[in-house]
DNA sequence: GTCTATAGAATGATAGAC
DNA sequence: GTCTATCATTCTATAGAC
């Protein structure tokens, strides 16, 4: 019942991490079992002990813990954003803050993983992306409400406004990540986005 | 000198549209050039007489052609948008027609292998859509600045709202084409757009 | 649980006849 | 230009010893 981590468990675990590296670097067909084996240092039979089902198994575990980790909820709140300026520094915070979870190795390998080898995956494995999407705009469209600033706002522009934000943040994130192949968050970005959101706002 | 089509460029246009299209569907290197051969109709050994360098040369060689189909302008003005519902009407166009050069299964097939083959392309190959985009910023900024309704925006405020509606689009394109695996224009979809560009114009 | 050895099939590419 | 036949590799997966 206790939460000791054996050997073996610790061989699982390479596994799935060589596995994740490696199907986010070179894509899931490129990467042969015998690479997997080889970088993780385990032989050749030992992977189908631990996934019966072979390479595909391996591919489903990883997408199903990307989906579960990215499970994390926004710490911040908008009700003392008195001025536009508040506001604008507290959306590009809370960019700051996505881009931060893509920071993480697993969370952004999960992510590659998810868009390259989405013909592999089905509907229900590739739908935690739009709703962790969707899940971001409801946060965002609550604490705009809470903004003292934006009191005067139509009831109804609220979710509008935060889906074009989020529109905005997405834009970058794809654009860099995806096609660019960068990780690191540079001014230049920050620069592009500031007017953007003023010019919502 | 003249455009005649001989019989042999049509089986290398076959070799073409047939990997196009499973590279698209099962990933190139889930393809095997067996499968392209024989939906091809096409010998074993004819593609390395059009493709010497093999498999490979057949990719580079689809996505160098998808770059050169893409660069299309819009034959829209927006010197005769009066209010602001004009102008909505006329970004919604614009989606539409961004939409539309998506049907066009080359087309679509394209985006999709860029996408998902990212890391076997090199960064100029991947380029291509990035500078589509910004194309389109560009073009929409400048029929900003043309719009009667607009001339009261600051001068510096045309470029990041045409980035802005830009974002708006390429989120909505992203989700549906590539993860929700769906190329149907839906109303939906437009009822999703339509109070999106009401909030920002 | 972990290993070695290998089966059995499929792969990209080539040689050479026509 | 187009074909058939086939090579040399490499792949996933399994069998079975320890």
């Amino acid at each position: 019942m206790s939460k000791n981590v054996t050997k073996s468990d610790q061989h699982k675990e390479k596994i799935l991490e060589i596995s994740r590296e490696m199907f986010a670097k070179h894509g899931y067909e490129a990467t042969t079992t015998r690479m997997i084996n080889q970088e993780a240092g385990t032989a050749e039979g030992l992977m189908y002990y631990y996934f019966p089902h072979g390479k595909h198994e391996i591919l489903d575990t990883i997408v199903c813990q990307g989906i579960i980790n990215r499970v994390n909820q926004l710490q911040t709140t908008f009700n003392d954003c008195y001025t536009k300026a508040d506001l604008e520094e507290r959306l590009m915070k809370i960019f700051e803050d996505i881009w931060q979870v893509f920071q993480d190795k697993e969370n952004y390998q999960s992510f590659v993983i998810t868009i390259h080898e989405r013909m592999l995956l089905s509907d229900d494995q590739a739908d935690w992306l739009l709703q962790v999407l969707e899940g971001l705009v409801d946060e965002i469209a609550g604490q705009l409400k809470s903004a003292p600033i934006l009191q005067t706002m139509p009831e109804d522009q609220y979710r509008p406004l935060a889906r074009v934000i989020v529109s905005i943040f997405q834009k970058i994130i794809y654009d860099e990540l995806l096609i660019k192949n960068n990780r690191q968050l540079t001014e230049q970005m920050k620069a592009q986005i500031r007017p953007q959101l003023k010019v919502v706002l």
